[in-house]
DNA sequence: CACTTATTATTACTAACTCACAATAAGGCT
DNA sequence: AGCCTTATTGTGAGTTAGTAATAATAAGTG
């Protein structure tokens, strides 16, 4: 196996923050680092590759510290679970397809912090801002073209 | 009581939309507008105020056909259930404390769509954008005083 | 290698919805 | 005004995506 050099950096960083190295954690932040934008339930299945014994509730328990760390970084697409992915820091945003749910990376457009100024209204309480995450829903190339061509299966149509 | 104005305009627009007025719908758009950026258990105890026997699941149904009407609109905080607004097609984005989950609209900062033309990355493959929903979170300034001040009881509270 | 305590597993339990189907009532028709 | 069709709502069960409490285990220190 050739991730020796990727458990020994996250290895580091989970000591860096004062946690205890242990395989469950080692397989849950490689899990994630194969399956970015995956959910946990997917990132249990893929951690279980390597680790069969690993529970469910220790991937929610982990997830959740290893993301109040910034280790991993969590967003909430609408209609979806929770997405974990290991690229954090960069204050990238994801684009969304509302039609078949793949997402994609997207940089910041706007220099570094594209939106990090918001425009308070004369009444808002300002807050302290401290991350803006922006969430783009489109549709992919795939689903617009499946959606123009067959009007044949049970395309979800609601709009009457 | 002075909302024979409004329920007139969410009449009209329920028609326009080929949907039947009844007072359900009514009181729930009622409450949505009385009540923005509430969960459907909320808009559910204000809608009962004036239509006691309105169930959850009329609440539930309703309040996700009216957003697919774009009648409201619908945004799913980290942490939190989904909430709705009346406040549609302006593209506005909101700011989110997340110490206790105060919630503020915020006018789009640049122009008019601030970063509705995303930067593809040379090997994503690039969707139509419909929306891009910016989430601001931040801490409000009652979260921020009350965190500094009391190094005395457990705060780890959440919003309930 | 023993030992302390962070970490994980086990077992409930909950929130926030969703689904299938029966009951009701809006709005068109006469 | 009353009937009739079918959209809408209510009822009750089921699901998903988690959280919480506690017992068992193992990481890292001495």
């Amino acid at each position: 196996m050739e991730h020796f050099d990727g458990q020994e950096a996250w290895a580091a960083a989970l000591r860096a923050h004062g946690r205890r190295v242990t395989k469950q954690r080692l397989a849950v932040l490689a899990a994630v680092e194969r399956h970015p934008h995956s959910p946990a339930e997917s990132i249990l299945a893929a951690a279980r590759a390597e680790l069969p014994e690993l529970t469910a509730q220790s991937v929610y328990v982990v997830l959740g510290d290893l993301t109040d760390l910034h280790m991993l970084r969590r967003f909430e697409p609408p209609h979806s679970p929770a997405l974990y992915e290991t690229r954090v820091g960069d204050n990238h945003h994801h684009a969304i397809c509302v039609s078949c749910g793949r997402v994609e990376d997207v940089d910041c457009a706007v220099g570094h912090a594209p939106c990090l100024t918001p425009h308070w209204n004369p009444d808002a309480k300002p807050m302290t801002i401290q991350i803006a995450d922006v969430m783009y829903q489109g549709i992919c190339q795939e689903c617009q073209q499946a959606q123009q061509l067959p009007p044949h299966s049970p395309s979800q149509e609601k709009e009457k």
